[in-house]
DNA sequence: CATGAATGAGCCTTCATTCAT
DNA sequence: AATGAATGAAGGCTCATTCAT
């Protein structure tokens, strides 16, 4: 059980809220709880009630997403390929950062609003660790190359596509460009006979 | 003679205004010009002579380190081999950016406000282009980096550390770090036997 | 019913507003939101709320005087004989426009902020409208005068008077003179033999 | 001799401030003396050393025009004919209130800021009671209409036009329109038999 | 005399948040 | 629980006028 159970009218509320939202997002418009509300037709303290602040918001917004791309760490943890695994799960989440706006924030923040985005940030986190550790030893990447630099340098691609700029199928071209040099870098340099 | 000659006392305020406007952005606070004039113990209007809107103000402030980035990226085309003398510029460029909170925004800006940036801007990724050229040309680089990849990746490094964060020093060392796997990254894939 | 119901508190402070701004009209004080909302004591962003620039209030604070005109337009065109309906109606008029300050900018503007207004403008202009084309049709008024110059007139009237000064006593028979003068030139020119 | 002597480069600039105030007053917009200086190309203080204060420009880049008024005044009481030397005088005076910008706010001012204006305006009116008077003599008046009155009609006149809005060919034919209904109104009553 | 930089009061407007209904 | 009116701090910007150069 994820939320707590609410009576029908306020789920119904919650709904509509996260999507005007979620269209907000799509547009690219920043997050205003009053904005939110008023799109939504509905009062400005539904909207508090239910989110505190627009970050909580936003992070409600990104939850599907992230969920979705923990689900396929967890995928990705059963190919029995360490690069080839560890390949597709920073795929997908560079994929998701340039499609998505509502993740590129979410993931940079360094501190979480709802404890459900830190648990799903945690579990990505994870994945993504236990990923990196087993291409390592099978020598499939650099050692030098921490768990804790996999989220940044995601994050950094994300950025470098935004900079790059172009239409939103560009953008994803330009992602696995980007990621596909980044990779490559992050292979272990073969010994110099 | 680059800008036009200004009486002493207004050249003495344009200076305040600039040496406040850095200290603020150093503290990672965003630029007001209501806030930057009672700072500087300046009129509002002073300083919304001097600088129309935050941006110009922001790109004045960024300025000198443009101009030592171009100037280093002019020394670097005088390194004879290609590929260290790309590696210098970027380095250099990524450290710039790591270490001066005004360029990112400026860096990343698709349109710049004062024609001097553009100027900068442009002369910096003529040298970029230069070196990238020079490196592929030696086969020291993989033929499908676009010279328009460099800007946008140099700003992702970037934005990969301040995800990252640390202190200032760790700062430099881990732009370092994911500047070097990028470039390995960048290296044509030798062929395999 | 003509508004939307609006809360208690919500009228209360509505009224409030419309009463601070109607003493600033009669004061001669050009009306400022701020302002208003200062001698009122509410918040700027009520004041806003209610109306969102000063012509519409100016326009709220004309209102009833603009209705008691129409409504003496509806009068007056039971009046049997035309040219008297039709003096007392200008009548009426012009000392409404030199007895109200808030009326003169909302006549002479070309364009409207509030329906309300508009929809009030034009029921007197069309009572104007008919009680000329009664008067024109029983050859008490010259042919050559239209409708449209109707409220330009009773407009200038109103300057006049204005220019002239005086207490506002005076200026009330001043009006009339102006009036009186104004109307006998509208008079047919009789025939000369 | 009117104006105190200028040195030649002091005359010049007074010059180029007028012309372009007069620009200005043409286009419709309102004089700011920091606007005038830098259209014209000069120091704001050079323009405030001229004129202390936008009427006193106004009133200056006016003058001519009451200058030539007035010469028509003198001119119309030549004529042998008063009641066609107050209409031509009249005629002239509300046509160059609908032609010339500058016009409307100096006549309608109750004070001045220039002692030229001052004597300009005193001698219009002189010139206007004194036709009125020969006219009201000759029996070509209503005996109620009082010198004080004629300034505020042509005020009124002009304020109409405005009102009825047009383009300035319109509004010069409104103007005589106006006037000529006016001007019949201030006959007197024939005496009925 | 001419210049134009500096001033700072003052206006407008927005927005996150609270609280009475 | 839902509503939406009220709040007022905060920020942006302009303009008439002064004064040092």
């Amino acid at each position: 059980m994820t939320t707590t159970q609410l009576r029908k009218d306020a789920a119904r509320n919650w709904e509509r809220i996260v999507a005007t939202a979620r269209d907000l997002v799509d547009q690219g418009t920043a997050l205003q709880l009053n904005d939110v509300a008023r799109r939504a037709g509905l009062g400005v303290a539904t909207v508090y009630r239910h989110f505190a602040t627009p970050e909580a918001l936003l992070e409600t917004v990104a939850a599907p997403c992230l969920e979705a791309l923990a689900a396929h760490g967890e995928q990705a943890l059963a190919d029995t390929d360490p690069w080839r695994a560890l390949e597709s799960f920073l795929s997908r989440v560079v994929e998701a950062q340039v499609t998505d706006a509502a993740l590129p924030p979410v993931a940079a923040a360094t501190t979480d609003t709802l404890p459900r985005t830190t648990e799903l940030k945690r579990s990505l986190a994870s994945a993504g660790t236990t990923l990196l550790e087993r291409a390592r030893d099978a020598r499939a990447v650099r050692p030098d190359l921490a768990a804790a630099d996999l989220v940044p340098l995601m994050c950094g691609i994300a950025h470098a596509v935004t900079v790059h700029g172009g239409t939103p199928t560009d953008r994803i071209d330009t992602a696995h460009r980007y990621l596909a040099t980044l990779l490559e870098g992050m292979r272990p340099t073969p010994p110099t006979t």
